[in-house]
DNA sequence: AGTCCCATCTAGAGCGCTCTAGTTGGCGTC
DNA sequence: GACGCCAACTAGAGCGCTCTAGATGGGACT
């Protein structure tokens, strides 16, 4: 438990300069084999790691990239994930800061802020804007899963309105009509997916079984909405939900209620969360591209670091459908 | 997006010298009132952030506690919350290092050994004691929720035989005899969760009564276990699940059966996890003290590296019994 | 007036590394 | 044998900060 070894211990060991350790250590030219051998053997018995931090400061570039996250969130979880595989492939490491129920986003960004990162991707933030803008005004700066209107941001994320046309695609293409989609109010993203929902039903010509309910983030909201859907005179026979966990309320409700899904009813999620995976639950979904917005996010941070050109602040990435149990053909009867 | 201001910048702008600024950015005491406003001002208008890696390089002492988790364990994400706090009270920073589906726990380790870290916490690591033991070499490690046979970690976790106590009690209680366990097979904490099952059946006379069926640690685990439960011929009246996933799994089987919970049968999980607070699942489970893991995972480190006393090497906190509407008063008819 | 003290401030040596600008020495060349 | 050359190696400055030791100067006190 004494002193970590440092590159001038392994330089005595091995009988040779600090600096030649240094470049057999980073791997760099200028070592002969044997020296090189003899040095790496000295850092081996010593046990001794480079000191990262040392390393960065020493260097100009630290190659290293903040990552805000939400703890709470498990999509940001498979983003992360990505993050870091993106990263490894850039020759980039990755600074972690998460959001939790006591450490705000504020002090997860004043964290990175403080941390060398030569840029930053923040998942899914609700911090103001002019909080992002004045991060932005020292280092690159790009936003993952929210809309930010601002020109001095990056913005990667999902195409919205795209996973309700697919869904409502989906939906009638199974020969539903009175397709109703339960919303998720002022939350980020919610305005899009009404639209989309709208936009797909006229084009289906569909508009005047448009039914548009108000919902919300979680179960509850789920099923109050599907008490008010069971209200209805006449019953919508498919429900394109807000998220997935709006999409679980719906379906524990309908099954409470005794009505089939996806006999009477076809349910449609949005995320693909564990949650929808469950075997129990088989949810048909709207999947994110996750690895898709975290290679982009991460090339946005890189290419502003190298000086590219950037053309577009906004890249919107389409989702994609993943089918699986809650959706089935629209029982004949049941047509208008 | 110029260089980042230094220490160097305020002090010239500030016109004294760069210690001096040192001492005011630090709140150390050594500086005039009006010289601190004024290079606090200075600082200000630059926009200066100190730079952590370079004060930590300067400093004798990083203040610095590596933590490893897992993105996708929910629970962790609460353990990661109450080490940001015990952190904070402590005056201690935290660097995190993810393991994800790609970038493995041994990855995870490897990046805060680079790290300049003081000390390690590592969330329900599943490396091999050895390579624990390894890293313990050069400093403190507490690894949590998870038991490690090595007099060279230090452990913090959950009591799971207490757990399952808790969970007999509260269902002989409630009236009911027949009480099966589906357990967790090898995962941790399984041994010690039927261990505990075992003795709280035998404490109240049950030990004719105890039924262990296998599971695991999945939602499919529970609904298998579930088929083999509806099989019996004598069904239990209560079942005490592994965790809460696999309760799920069982609740779903049970409810697509027409099997009333908790009218016919009750059903125990553990863990608290979200998915047991659901407002439809509403869950009878056990839960961990995440706050209390954290605070004493991160005390032992710094007991560690304050060089105090450390009397165990394990220290096992009681879990606690959270009633919510999976679980009722036996029937009389099934009484034994 | 001389002395001491303390609050305030500065100089400068690190921390562990990287990197530029050398220095060294062995070998081929004419 | 003098020269040049290149691979192998070293010296030393510097990254942005901390911290110890010391300088400065204006009272309070004798």
């Amino acid at each position: 438990m004494n002193r970590r070894p440092t590159l001038e211990d392994v330089a005595a060991r091995a009988g040779v300069s600090r600096a030649l350790v240094s470049i057999v250590i980073r791997d760099a030219p200028g070592a002969g084999v044997q020296t090189r051998a003899r040095v790496l053997a000295a850092a081996d018995e010593l046990g001794y790691r480079p000191d990262a931090r040392a390393r960065m400061l020493g260097r100009s570039r630290t190659r290293l990239v903040g990552v805000s996250f939400g703890v709470a969130h498990a999509f940001h979880g498979d983003l992360v994930d990505g993050l870091y595989v993106a990263a490894r492939d850039a020759g980039y490491e990755l600074a972690l800061s998460a959001a939790t129920a006591r450490r705000g986003e504020a002090e997860a960004l004043a964290g990175l802020e403080q941390d060398r990162c030569e840029g930053l991707v923040l998942l899914g933030p609700q911090l103001p804007t002019a909080r992002l803008v004045a991060a932005a005004q020292h280092l690159p700066v790009v936003v993952v899963a929210r809309a930010v209107r601002s020109r001095a941001i990056d913005v990667v994320r999902t195409d919205d309105a795209a996973g309700l046309h697919l869904t409502v695609d989906h939906l009638t293409g199974l020969g539903h009509r009175r397709i109703a989609h339960v919303d998720g109010g002022s939350a980020p993203g919610a305005a899009d997916r009404r639209r989309g929902y709208a936009e797909a039903m006229a084009r289906h010509g569909l508009t005047a079984h448009t039914c548009v309910v108000p919902g919300g983030l979680t179960e509850d909201d789920g099923a109050a909405a599907a008490d008010a859907l069971l209200a209805l005179p006449r019953r919508p026979t498919a429900v394109a939900a807000f998220n997935d966990r709006c999409a679980t309320g719906l379906l524990d409700r309908f099954r409470r209620a005794r009505v089939d899904v996806p006999g009477e009813v076809s349910v449609v999620g949005f995320d693909d969360s564990r949650l929808a995976r469950l075997s129990h639950v088989d949810l048909t979904t709207v999947a994110q591209d996750g690895d898709g917005l975290a290679a982009l996010a991460l090339g946005r941070v890189i290419a502003r670091l190298d000086g590219a050109p950037v053309d577009r602040r906004e890249v919107v990435l389409p989702p994609r459908l993943v089918v699986r149990g809650t959706t089935a053909q629209a029982r004949l009867d049941s047509l208008d």
